[in-house]
DNA sequence: AATGAATGAGTGTTCATTCAT
DNA sequence: CATGAATGAACACTCATTCAT
């Protein structure tokens, strides 16, 4: 007999509504890990009412999914911004210096390899990988060259997943004296 | 209140019975990961029952890090088998033959970048994931010189976390070519 | 990862079903004991699904301190009627009387001094334990006054809970005769 | 192969562990409930291997028992000692200063009335129950006679389960209030 | 369009009990 | 005699998902 005391419903924002549990969903991931992200903890992060995770993504598998995506896309679009200080001064140290300020935002670091170990298992999400893999070498080519810049791209990876790892910064040092032998060759 | 053991209880093997255990976590760990690796999938893998798992592991986490250590400890075995191959011909070929082949194993692999991920979020690991990547410096060290172990170390990493997220054989052209501008320089 | 529920969901009746639950929570808690109350007995008795236990009250402590606080609250609204009877005839028979009627509902009674060992250990139950006990006093101070009130209380209290652990009626006569001693003196 | 490392089996004193075992189940039924307490909590507490647990308590009933009764035992035994006070003063202040003393063993309380609460369920412990609120009153019969024996002892017990229930010192003062009103009238 | 009530499978864990050693 | 390995039932709790409102 007691009035339900509903919640009035949001003001409408669906793209807005969208992106804040996407947004939530990285933290979660971040914190918690894939396996443990649950549309509960997403929905309470992101102050949603639960029903709307699942209106907005079917399945916890298209929120993973959409989390991860766009997690690589943000880190793709910040490695773009690398395109300036490289052209500026194309060097090792420059480089090793990026890196390091890309592990500043260690969740997303870690949703990374999330994603890496992730798309060992589920094909659908090795485009993702693949794309943002891709973006760090798009970035050298045009500077160091094709192998070059694959060679740099993985001793970046490398140098970032051992960081992850040991919840260290990056060692910069070690990967700048990398970096100045894979550029002076 | 009162049940006995149903099944007659296994002829009694405590060394046995938790290695049998240990082997069936990393196995599925590396199948579907350390989110999914339940107890009940573990006892499953190993045939024993349930109770078993938790009998000698009391949480999951114990399991858990029990498989991820002896993984580890495992692939530094592999590892240190590299010495007499570098010893005879301590080249960029030869090395990335070495890291072409210990991707053979894949679930291994997989495994081993779990490891890091997880311990990016459980200190506890973090040991087990130091030393791992410490073996292969260990290897590198008296050959190279410590300057370039750490960054052959390092581009090794590199190269076998994108081969294990894009689930492809090693980039073996173009990580020799990376250990030829490192080796060489 | 994909199930709808199976049964086709009851109507929806939030406030019904969280009281059908609590009522089959006392029960239970009546005939088992506190420690023996789970969520399945519970939902079982309350023929509602498990997952309604512990979507209504997240934790089994949440469950059992719902259901003391409601037979508490219950037990008070009938000492309070207890006030009729004695205003017409405040005497020691009287009292004892009801005190013996109330132990009809014997569930109800094993209840309490459920609460109160519970009490004893969970301090977020003492408010509750403290309101009950409160009400009895309140009945009786504006008739006997407060030294008298608090003494009656006690002594119908160790009436009772002795009846309780002997599983027999009230001692009635003594009891009368206890309260004709602390109404005379 | 490894020898298993065997604990030399403890120096023979079955008396001396059947006592280890039984005075650490009281303290763990105080601490945790009877339905809480466990083979292996007690046996951990008593610093017991688990086998003995059950070898010298065939089961979980059994023990839970053994532990009732010589709590009510030794219980009983220190009410004996009253006579000696309550001969050369039996006021009510001297009995509510026992009364007081007698909850400085808390935990030995709270097992008290867990046995009360236990034996309303199971008749097997009605006699244990018996036999201490007995106790109470063969004290009692030979200074104050019959009548007033029962309502002292059902006042005690009244007085002191409130104090148990709201984990607070026994409310002495009106306590005594009442024993003068029992004891006066 | 949006929400939260509803459901039951599945998880980690604890446990009483049995019995080989 | 004593012990601890072994077993599977049971429990509290979390969850993805569906769908009436």
């Amino acid at each position: 007999m007691t009035r339900p005391p509903r919640r009035p419903p949001r003001p409408r924002d669906p793209e807005g509504r969208r992106e804040a549990i996407v947004d939530a969903a990285i933290e979660v991931i971040a914190e918690h890990g894939i396996g443990s992200a649950s549309h509960r903890l997403i929905a309470e992060r992101a102050d949603v009412p639960l029903g709307s995770t699942t209106y907005y993504f079917p399945t916890r598998g298209d929120l993973v999914a959409a989390a991860l995506e766009r997690s690589a896309e943000q880190a793709a679009r910040e490695v773009e911004r690398w395109a300036e200080a490289l052209a500026r001064d194309p060097s090792a140290a420059t480089l090793s210096g990026l890196a390091s300020s890309y592990l500043d935002d260690r969740p997303r670091a870690v949703v990374e390899y999330e994603l890496y170990v992730a798309a060992a298992r589920a094909a659908g999400l090795r485009g993702v990988a693949q794309r943002w893999i891709g973006a760090f070498e798009r970035q050298l080519e045009p500077i160091v060259g094709t192998v070059r810049a694959r060679a740099i791209a993985m001793v970046i990876d490398g140098a970032m997943v051992q960081a992850v790892a040991l919840d260290r910064e990056l060692d910069a040092e070690a990967l700048e004296a990398a970096l100045q032998l894979l550029l002076a060759g």
